[in-house]
DNA sequence: AACCTTATTGATACATGGTATCAATAGCAA
DNA sequence: TTGCTATTGATACCATGTATCAATAAGGTT
């Protein structure tokens, strides 16, 4: 399964441009998500956060997971173990896919899905603004493995 | 903007062929949300049910929406003030649009969404089970009166 | 390097949305 | 009508996320 790499040095960058301070914490997280093959709760990065800097506190990963979502970086997987789960961005592939079975998140080509709502907007008449697809089911090599 | 019909008989039958007790909350509920053209809320069905029927319990309503939702009368609307709202599910119109001005949902054909599957799992090789779409933007009647 | 300003943090309390429990009620089949 | 049991309503409970606020620490200034 494919994976398009994902610099935390970048989304370090990122917070800086736009105004933030950095700080560990930051750090501390932004490398927990950009290196986690699985979609992670905001529970599940406050526990992955204490291992390395055990005085964290809760509010302050809910508050952080909130800014990276708000800047982009990482996406909200909806319908996967509840809808509280985040998987990093990829620009430019947008089009999620999610295995029931290993749990791991791949990344598709948006190309298709652009097409789709131009498609629809020609269609319907309604100007869409965002869109949220996701895909579940089995991924390829959790097929052979069966 | 167009809108199929919905039947609340027919969900009246799907609970009774599914072996459910066919009670006077579940018609209650069911025309609540087979009437709305808004997606709606466990808590906001609660509210419209006591209207009717003053002593419905809150916890009733809760388990209603599951049950509806696991009939698949219903279906989930993701990342519209929250993820805890309801549409009734239309089938063959499995494309979701949400209007972000008037909140209102509309239905599309979803022959562009099952080709764009069909496209996904010949160029992955993923064997994709289950999808969502959602739509979000202004609908062709509010932009007229923008 | 020491200082200042203020964004960020951590601890706590709180709010919201949803679930478990269980006695009372009401479908429905005999 | 009766009896069985699914469903309901009230309550207490739990999980997830948010508001508050004093303490801390970025990072610019001197």
């Amino acid at each position: 399964m494919l994976r398009t790499t994902i610099n935390p040095e970048d989304w370090l960058a990122a917070l800086d441009e736009s105004g933030f301070r950095v700080t560990t914490v930051q750090e501390t997280l932004i490398n927990i998500f950009a290196h986690s093959e699985y979609p992670l709760s905001a529970e599940q990065a406050w526990d992955a956060a204490r291992q390395s800097r055990p005085k964290t506190g809760r509010a302050t990963v809910y508050r952080m997971v909130e800014k990276l979502e708000n800047l982009g970086l990482i996406r909200r997987v909806h319908g996967y173990q509840g809808c509280s789960r985040f998987v990093p961005t990829l620009p430019e592939l947008m089009m999620l896919f999610i295995c029931l079975d290993c749990g791991r998140a791949d990344y598709l080509d948006s190309q298709p899905l652009d097409d789709l709502i131009q498609h629809t907007e020609d269609a319907s008449g309604h100007h869409i603004t965002n869109s949220r697809l996701e895909l579940f089911g089995a991924c390829a090599d959790c097929q052979q493995t069966d």
